[in-house]
RNA sequence: GGGGAGAUACCAAAGUGGCCAACUGGGGCAGACUGUAAAUCUGCUGCUUUACAGCUUCGUAGGUUCGAAUCCUGCUCUCCCCA
């Protein structure tokens, strides 16, 4: 993997770059769509790449280790041909289910004793375990496997977590040395910055994972619950230690403006669910701001989702068509919603680079906030 | 014509002397959602701009009672069965 810095904005830290994969380029910044288990919610791949223009997607490993199971991916021969989708994937570890689903695991020294959300069945995630699951779904960029704790921990809980999630890190790394790609494309191992809400374990973390010098270095364990501004801090913290050479990964992230705010502190890659699971709630983003469309103020009005939008959805349906699509709770609601959505994010982040190229992100980052956090 | 059952909020439907402004479901209105256990969850839904407050409601008109959606009487309407 490949990693060009193609140009630092003057006013922030906002960065153009490329990232070349054995499945293609991605220009940063970038939004990633989610797409769990194998799939970005109720979106066709042909829409996810020829509609909304993603250029990489996500893949979960906890939950394609449960469903469909390792074997099955590699008699597929990986993710990509399984799901017929051959744009780069990046594959969250399950350090994310750590925290989600904290109910239903243990943490030991060794790794996280999860009992399945589907079955109760027990499983045992380590570093290691983790890194070979990732072979074999085959994902363009693996992420280490981490304890994302709750973004209002103390500091004595962070700083133990840190350490595990470090120690955790090395063993990983040395098993993704050890290891090879089973289906011939190069794959990326990111390991992710953690240390909650405490500028200090934020440092040593940024400190240690830099002189990893790893593909690409990944921020966790921010929009846990933190207040926003702690999460921008923390971004700030970090990426005046993360290399500028490498691509930053900032997991999870988020609104439109969070997203805004994180390229502007220097991060290049984002995702969330936020705009297929919102979507499926009837929220849609767009370029002047949020629409509930459940809302009853939509119920008459047929001019188009989004006059400026960027999927064939925004001006094929109007909007008292998906709300009424939402009050009858059709399917294809959530899927116009979510196709609008991502198509949107793509849209803001393309939006983005073009801005950075330009020379005006700054300003237009700052009217752009403003708008997309208006609410229609 | 004879016999029986019933009328409760937007709809359906509980409640049959005080704990009832009234269970529950639907509908309606609004909110939440950030590396997806989510096409999920939460709140409100008689009126008074707020309320541990007040006011007006359970077909309708009276009555009994300290107190009635609940008991009694008349009336109106609906449904079912038999002729």
């Amino acid at each position: 993997m490949q990693y060009k810095l193609i140009k630092t904005d003057t006013k922030t830290n906002a960065r153009l770059g490329e990232i070349t994969t054995d499945h293609g380029t991605i220009q940063t910044p970038i939004f990633m769509p989610v797409g769990t288990v194998g799939s970005v919610k109720g979106i066709h791949q042909r829409d996810v790449s020829d509609d909304i223009h993603a250029q990489i997607i996500l893949g979960n490993t906890y939950h394609l280790y449960l469903r469909p199971g390792p074997q099955l991916l590699q008699q597929a021969g990986g993710l990509h041909k399984f799901m017929h989708w051959d744009k780069p994937i990046l594959t969250d570890s399950g350090g994310f289910q750590v925290f989600s689903l904290s109910a239903n695991r243990k943490l030991t020294e060794e790794g996280a004793k999860f009992s399945s959300h589907i079955d109760g069945s027990k499983h045992l995630f380590t570093p290691e375990k983790v890194v070979d699951l990732q072979r074999i779904i085959g994902s363009d960029i693996m992420m280490a496997f981490d304890e994302c704790p709750p973004g209002d921990c103390d500091y004595n809980y962070a700083r133990k977590s840190l350490d595990l999630t470090m120690r955790w890190l090395h063993r990983g790394v040395e098993r993704y040395k050890q290891t090879e790609p089973l289906y011939g494309h190069y794959q990326s191992f990111f390991p992710i910055v953690q240390g909650a809400s405490f500028k200090e374990l934020r440092q040593r973390s940024a400190t240690e994972i830099a002189e990893l010098g790893m593909d690409g270095n990944a921020i966790g364990g921010l929009a846990v619950g933190e207040p926003v501004e702690v999460m921008y801090a923390m971004i700030e913290v970090v990426n005046e230690i993360l290399p500028t050479d490498k691509p930053r990964y900032l997991m999870g992230v988020g609104t439109p403006a969070n997203i805004l705010e994180g390229i502007s502190r220097g991060v290049d890659m984002f995702d969330c669910v936020m705009p297929t699971r919102n979507g499926r709630n009837g929220m849609l983003f767009t370029s002047e701001g949020i629409m509930n469309m459940k809302n009853n103020k939509w119920k008459d009005d047929f001019s188009p989702i989004d006059p400026c939008g960027a999927s064939f959805v925004d001006l094929y349906y109007s909007k008292a068509y998906l709300r009424h699509l939402f009050v009858s709770e059709e399917l294809l609601a959530g899927q116009i919603a979510s196709a609008h959505n991502l198509a949107f994010y793509l849209w803001l982040v393309g939006e983005a680079r073009k801005h950075i190229a330009e020379g005006d992100f700054a300003e237009w980052k700052e009217m752009m906030v403003k708008k997309v956090t208006t609410r229609l």
